[in-house]
DNA sequence: CAAATTAGTCAGAGAGCCTGACTAGTGTCA
DNA sequence: TGACACTAGTCAGGCTCTCTGACTAATTTG
């Protein structure tokens, strides 16, 4: 229900169809040894580690929630953490090598998803996607970072 | 991780967006006693009722999955099943008078969030976005009703 | 009609996510 | 400077979602 053909269901079929294609290369990669959720918790952290609170609010989930999902990254090697020296109650989650690895070959297939998009679309097309979405974000994304 | 800006994380961010605004907005008009999974499947109810395998199929959740939302939406009322006239077996999984109160109050919110996104973008690239997403989908939606 | 397939259920388990309650460190301001 | 409000993060317990595996009943196929 909910409609037939709303501009909402249709961001999320392209959405879905990337998620999975990447999740699949992850796999056949070998790294098979993380969840969706993890996944989308380790996207958040910044190049010089991020804060447990900011990837929860970031991520859309309680605090609770992310921490377990970073002592489950921190045990499968992907993450580590550091105290931030700014503030002695917290502390940085930092990305780990197999991490950047992890990304290598996701950045790889999205890549790989775009130029086929580009593909079938065309390069105005996708040009003019691309920029509808970006102007889009300005409305629909609270964080900007 | 897994890159900054790309086609991917553009289309989730106005999803995640407009999902949340139906959800808040269904919650308000007392429609609360239904998760987003159980939503997930109701969305892809026919008017005149269709199988729990079909559903689960483009759910993408195994069959187990989607016969325990189902029954669980059928104790909140939204749903109910009846004999499939055609195979003994099965049963359709119909939307009840609650569903589509429940659709009309979303349809209403995603009709406003639109109108928002076409004052943001202006008619033009309103229009070229869903262009574009309408064929993309034809390259990333299995279903293609 | 026997064999293979398909619709759906039952049982059990693990992951994900939440609420509530708590500890420890930080900022504010009288 | 010391009480108070706030913020970072953890602990405990529980509910929801989703899966795998095994099964029954009806249908299709050869």
């Amino acid at each position: 229900m909910e409609s037939e053909l709303n501009t909402g269901v249709l961001l999320f079929l392209p959405y879905r169809a990337l998620e999975n294609r990447v999740f699949a290369a992850l796999a056949e990669a070998g790294f098979n040894d993380f969840t969706p959720a993890q996944a989308r918790v380790m996207q958040r952290i910044a190049p010089d580690g991020t804060r447990l609170t900011e990837l929860a609010e970031q991520a859309q989930v309680t605090k609770q929630t992310a921490g377990f999902l970073v002592d489950q990254l921190e045990k499968a090697g992907y993450v580590t953490r550091v105290p931030d020296p700014t503030d002695r109650r917290a502390r940085l989650v930092r990305g780990a090598e197999k991490a950047w690895a992890a990304k290598e070959v996701a950045d790889a297939v999205v890549a790989e998803v775009e130029r086929e998009w580009e593909e079938h679309l065309g390069k105005r097309r996708m040009r003019q996607l691309r920029e509808a979405l970006i102007l889009l974000r300005e409305i629909t994304d609270p964080w900007q970072t």
